[in-house]
Formats: C-alpha cells, sequence, structure tokens
DNA sequence: GCCGTTTTCGGCCCGACTGTTTTCAGTCG
C-alpha cells in the first residue's frame, strides 16, 4: 500500500473514531474530506510534507493549519498520536457494527453509552434478551431491521471488480431494453466513472409512461439471476435487487466463482431508478457522483444563486420550507447533463475526472484554451496492442489467430510478447525457444497482411532489477516489454532501485503493470512513483496501464503523476484469450480518470510514429 | 477542522425515507 493510502486509512479511522466519540461532526468531517484528497493525491503525499513542508501542504484544498501537522507527523513518526489515544479511548468492535447497514455512528454511540455494547457479540446479545427495547428510539421495528441486516452483513461487504461490475449491468441493461423501448437508460455509479471496484450497481431508466415504468420494475425482480428483493422502496420509482455475479474467469477459480448449488456464489445489489424523462441529466449527474464532485457541483451552483439537486438546477428563491421542484418551479437546465454542467459555466465533465480533483476549474469555460486539458484518450482511438501472448508461452491464440483477431478489431499493430524464461508456470520460452518463436513470428507475417506483427518479449524484470535474456537476444525484437512477476513483497526502496534499473536499460521500451498488483488480492510493490516516472521521461520508456479489470495497473493516480511528470503510457491487453481484448475499454477508463491525452497514448499513434518511435531503441 | 469579493466567526450540500415521535433525529445515497 502506497504512503497516501495508507495516510488516508489513519485519517478515515479518525474521523470514525470522533463520529464515535460524539465529536463535533464537522470535524470528523473534515478528516474524512482530508483522507480523501490524499487518496487521490497524485504525489507521494509525504515526500511534499518532508521537502517543501507545511505551507505546501496546506495549498491542498481541504488541509488547514491542523491537518498539515497530523501530516508532518505520520511522514515522520509513521503514526498519528491523535488516532492511538481515540483508539484506547474506544472498543474497536464498535468499527465493525458501523459497517452494518442502518447503524450509523449516532445510533451506535447510544448503544455503546446506554446499552454497554462493544461488539457485534454484545449487540447480539441486548437483542436477544430484549434490553435493546428500553433504549431511546428503539421499537420494534428497528430492531427487526437491525437482526436482518445484521444476518446479511456477513456475506455483503465486499466490493466487486469493474469487469464483473460491468458484466452484470450489460446483462441487466439488455435484459430490459426490449421492454423500455428507446427510453433513456444507462448505468451511473462508480462503474460509470470507472473506478476500480464498486460497491452496487445503480440503473437508471427515464419514462413518463406507468406502463413501461411497471413492466420494467416487474421484469427487473424477475430476472435470471435475482435472489432477492431488497426490502424498501414502497414505491417503483426504486426498487434493489440482489443479483448473483455468476462471472468466472482464469483469475477467480478460487474466490468468485459459485461452488456448487444454483443460488450460490458472491451478489451484488442492483438499484433500478426509474425517473420522468425531464430529469434525466441531473438525476444521472447525481447518481454518477462522486459525492465529492456533486458537493463541489452544489457549491457552485450556490455561488450563483442557484440550487442543484437530482431533479434539476433551480433558481434559488431563498424559501427554505420546500425543495424547489415540489414547488413548481422550472428548471433552468434538467435534461441532459451537458446543459446542466454549461449552465454553471463548466464544458461537459467526462464521468471518469468526476472526483472533485481539480476538473471544476480545468473544465471551466472561461478557462484560456492554453490551459485546458487536452482531449483526453477514448477506446476508438486504440489502434495497437503491444502486449499479447500466444501458444508459445501461456496464451490459447496462435500467432495467426492472435494477428486476425487484432486486425478484426481494427488495429495496425500487434506485438506478440510471450514470457521469458523465469516464469516456469507460464510455459516462459528458453533463449534457443525465442529465437525460434521470432523466426515463426517473422514467418507468419506472409499469412497475413493488413496488420504490423512485431516480434517482442514480457522479459521478467529479477529480484534485482536485471533482465531475464542476455542483450544480444533483446535487440533482435522490435518491442520489449520488461515486467515483474516475482518477489512483489519487496520493500519500497527495493522495489524502486529494481524498476529503475530496468527503465535504464537501454532495450526497455515498455514497463509492464509495474506495480504487479491484483485488485482485491494482492498489493503488489510500492515504488517511489516520482523517481520513476522521472526515469521513464528522461529514458522515453512507456508505462503499461494493462487493461485487464483484475490488475489495471498502474492504477489512476499513478497514471495521473506519470501524465503530470511528461511520460507517454501504452494501454495494453495482456492477451491470453481472444476475449481479452474487450478489456480494454477498462485500461481506456482507467487512463482517462488519470487524465491520459490521446497524444501521451503510444497505442494511439498510426504506425509510422509508433514504428518510429520502437526503432529508436534498436 | 476548514474556509472566506457579502463573514477571521459562524457557517458548512440536498432530498427521501423510516421509525419514533406529536415536530424530528438518524441514515443513506
Amino acid at each position: 500500500m502506497s504512503d497516501n493510502a495508507h495516510l488516508a486509512e489513519q485519517l478515515d479511522l479518525i474521523s470514525k473514531l470522533l463520529e464515535l466519540n460524539g465529536a463535533d461532526s464537522f470535524r470528523a468531517s473534515a478528516n474524512a474530506r482530508a483522507a480523501r484528497a490524499i487518496e487521490a493525491w497524485p504525489a507521494d503525499i509525504c515526500a511534499v510534507a518532508r521537502d517543501r513542508g507545511k505551507p505546501a501542504l496546506m495549498e491542498i484544498e481541504g488541509i488547514g493549519p491542523k491537518l498539515a501537522d497530523k501530516i508532518i507527523e505520520y511522514s515522520r513518526d509513521g503514526r498519528i498520536k491523535e488516532l492511538d489515544e481515540l483508539r484506547a479511548a474506544t472498543p474497536a468492535g464498535l468499527l465493525d457494527i458501523m459497517q452494518v447497514p442502518g447503524l450509523g455512528p449516532k445510533t451506535v454511540r447510544m448503544l455503546w453509552q446506554e446499552g454497554k455494547v462493544v461488539d457485534r457479540a454484545s449487540l447480539q446479545r441486548i437483542i436477544d434478551d430484549g434490553t435493546i427495547l428500553t433504549l431511546p428510539r428503539m421499537g420494534a421495528k428497528a430492531v427487526e431491521k437491525i437482526k436482518a441486516s445484521l444476518a446479511l452483513h456477513v456475506e455483503a461487504a465486499q466490493r466487486l471488480r469493474l469487469g464483473p461490475a460491468a458484466a452484470v449491468a450489460d446483462r441487466v441493461l439488455a435484459a430490459l431494453r426490449p421492454i423500455v423501448g428507446d427510453s433513456p437508460m444507462a448505468f451511473a455509479g462508480s462503474l460509470r466513472r470507472g473506478k476500480d471496484t464498486v460497491g452496487d450497481i445503480d440503473v437508471l431508466l427515464a419514462t413518463d409512461n406507468a406502463t413501461i415504468s411497471r413492466a420494467a420494475h416487474e421484469a427487473f425482480i424477475t430476472m435470471k439471476g435475482v435472489t432477492g428483493v431488497v426490502a424498501g422502496g414502497s414505491a417503483e420509482t426504486r426498487t434493489s435487487v440482489q443479483m448473483l455475479v455468476g462471472f468466472s474467469s482464469r483469475w477467480d477459480e478460487s474466490d468468485d466463482s459459485p461452488p456448487a448449488g444454483e443460488q450460490a456464489g458472491p451478489r451484488v445489489q442492483v438499484d433500478l431508478r426509474i425517473m420522468p424523462k425531464a430529469s434525466f441529466g441531473a438525476a444521472i449527474m447525481y447518481f454518477t457522483g462522486s459525492k465529492e464532485h456533486n458537493v463541489a457541483m452544489r457549491l457552485r451552483a450556490l455561488d450563483r444563486g442557484l440550487t442543484l439537486n437530482e431533479y434539476g438546477l433551480f433558481p434559488e428563491d431563498n424559501s427554505t420550507t420546500e425543495a424547489p421542484h415540489k414547488r413548481g418551479i422550472a428548471p433552468i437546465a434538467s435534461d441532459t447533463e451537458e446543459a446542466i454542467y454549461n449552465a454553471l459555466g463548466l464544458r461537459f465533465i467526462p464521468p471518469e475526472l468526476r472526483e472533485n480533483a481539480g476538473e471544476l476549474s480545468a473544465f471551466a469555460l472561461d478557462t484560456p484554451p492554453a490551459s485546458a486539458p487536452a482531449a483526453l484518450v477514448s477506446l476508438s482511438d486504440i489502434r495497437a496492442d503491444l502486449h499479447a501472448h500466444t501458444t508459445a508461452s501461456d496464451g490459447v491464440l496462435s500467432i495467426v489467430a492472435l494477428a486476425t483477431e487484432a486486425k478484426r478489431r481494427g488495429f495496425h499493430t500487434i506485438a506478440v510478447t510471450d514470457h521469458s524464461k523465469s516464469s516456469v508456470i507460464a510455459g516462459g520460452l528458453s533463449p534457443e525457444r525465442l529465437r525460434a518463436h521470432i523466426g515463426a513470428i517473422h514467418a507468419a507475417r506472409g499469412e497475413i497482411d493488413g496488420i504490423t506483427i512485431l516480434a517482442g518479449s514480457e522479459v521478467d524484470i529479477l529480484s534485482d532489477g536485471s533482465l531475464d535474456y542476455d542483450d544480444d537476444l533483446l535487440a533482435a525484437l522490435d518491442v520489449v516489454v520488461a515486467s515483474p512477476h516475482a518477489a512483489l513483497t519487496q520493500d519500497s526502496a527495493t522495489a524502486t532501485k529494481r524498476l529503475l534499473r530496468a527503465i535504464e536499460h537501454p532495450l526497455v521500451h515498455i514497463l509492464g503493470h509495474p506495480t504487479g498488483r491484483l485488485v482485491l488480492r494482492r498489493p503488489g510493490l510500492s515504488p517511489d512513483m516520482a523517481t520513476l516516472v522521472a526515469a521513464a521521461k528522461q529514458h522515453a520508456v512507456a508505462l503499461e496501464i494493462n487493461a485487464h479489470w483484475m490488475r489495471l495497473d498502474l492504477r489512476d493516480t499513478h497514471i495521473r503523476q506519470s501524465v503530470d511528470a511528461g511520460c507517454v503510457l501504452a494501454i495494453n491487453c495482456d492477451v491470453h484469450h481472444p476475449e481479452d481484448f474487450d478489456n480494454l475499454k477498462f485500461g481506456v477508463q482507467t487512463a482517462r480518470r488519470g487524465w491520459l491525452p490521446r497524444e501521451r497514448c503510444i497505442n494511439t499513434w498510426d504506425a509510422p510514429k509508433l514504428h518510429t518511435w520502437l526503432k529508436a531503441k534498436r
């Protein structure tokens, strides 16, 4: 875990413990806000603390003098005294209870103070013996809800990776489409923003037709894969179901594929929300988030004397008694997101950027064109893949089959990059086999035209940073992707030296999945990214964004840091199966989350430009 | 605990829903 992520976790914990201890809620949320700002910060925040001190920290939005001191304390001691004291004063089990849906800080504090609850077991005890009913605001219905939440919470909680989540959403949309006709319908939330994991899936449908609305609701709750309708949602405007993820792949035989029995396996909550057509833009903006982006947008509206909610952008008339849409006030903008952004002096902000990380100022209409961000990379810009495996190592496609599939998808170049000898389990090639393989790749060029097949290798970066083949052999390759595969628990300093050595190697073009992380499975290396991106820029090495949803490595914050440093990046599918090309969209979304401009992604370049760039190292 | 061309003190995003209440507190998204 990076220092930023760890520090953010500590501050978030401080926020939660403050709430539990009845501290001022604005003080608690200030800590949580700072945690999110730090987590999204592209550079190493501890380095900022050490090198530039308190004033530089206080320039970050949401960080004032007190929080700057805490960051400095953390960067110096690796801990924060305030957190230690709060932990000592609060039973650890209360944090666990606060995870249960329906139990917020106020209720948990009351249970602790009045009911002597300190963990899940003691909560269960006072439910069972009935004493919970004697506590304030604890009626029979409230207790029933807590009981149900406790039971359900055991199997929920886990977030879902982007790939399986997108597959569920696509399934839902495909099932509803025939019923809703051409009514606007889309998914929102962190899935639309392309985050690497999502908590639940929000599907929005806009219709003014009650018949369509009822039919969609009915089809939704009877869809294949639905294992239960979540209580609540009296009206048909919001329905929540639990749905089987039912997604398996070579990565997930251990933890995501259902064991025997049809109703088993991981589930995800899917919400269907039905709203009037006229509110669709405001609603999808609202449900897409992020929360921080929404808050910033509302503040921007207030600055301009307007009110923004999920029904539209309204003129503010200072009647605080009732929401504007309920008083029949006509919205200034509501049917499309673009109209709302424009009415607030902004260009349309792509969903991937909506994290309140500078996007509002960057997309302001009055920003001079010179300082406006360049066009972001998009899926249709990608014309090449530079990281793919064949049957020579652990892929399932022959060289020609791989090239044929790449051509079918509109690429002008495909690089064959099988594993090197140290990746024994993946069938890594000995130097002799690689020489023969290069010959086979050259021969395959005669069997298919309209696409360039490059001879390459995904070469292991060994634990000391040396590469898995001699320079003579590497020089015979058109493209070298150097990747770490083993020793992924090295400390940060060792990992930095290791990867730096690979970047400085004159025959390396691309640093493949630089940290080796697996989403929700393995943290991978945490090298000093500032050092790596500076070296990558200097040595003209492209940093890879591995598009597989299990990797998404580099991650969004690292990409932003690389972009700021002036690096070029590669978005590669790491193809083993033909379907792996479909993961490209996740790589592109992640790249966009890191603000990657089209021209800085080498996979968007035309063939002459890309091939010239590769040859510069030969 | 942060923040400021209407404030250095007194604010701090908005609305729906639920359950416990006689007017509202808490939670969620």
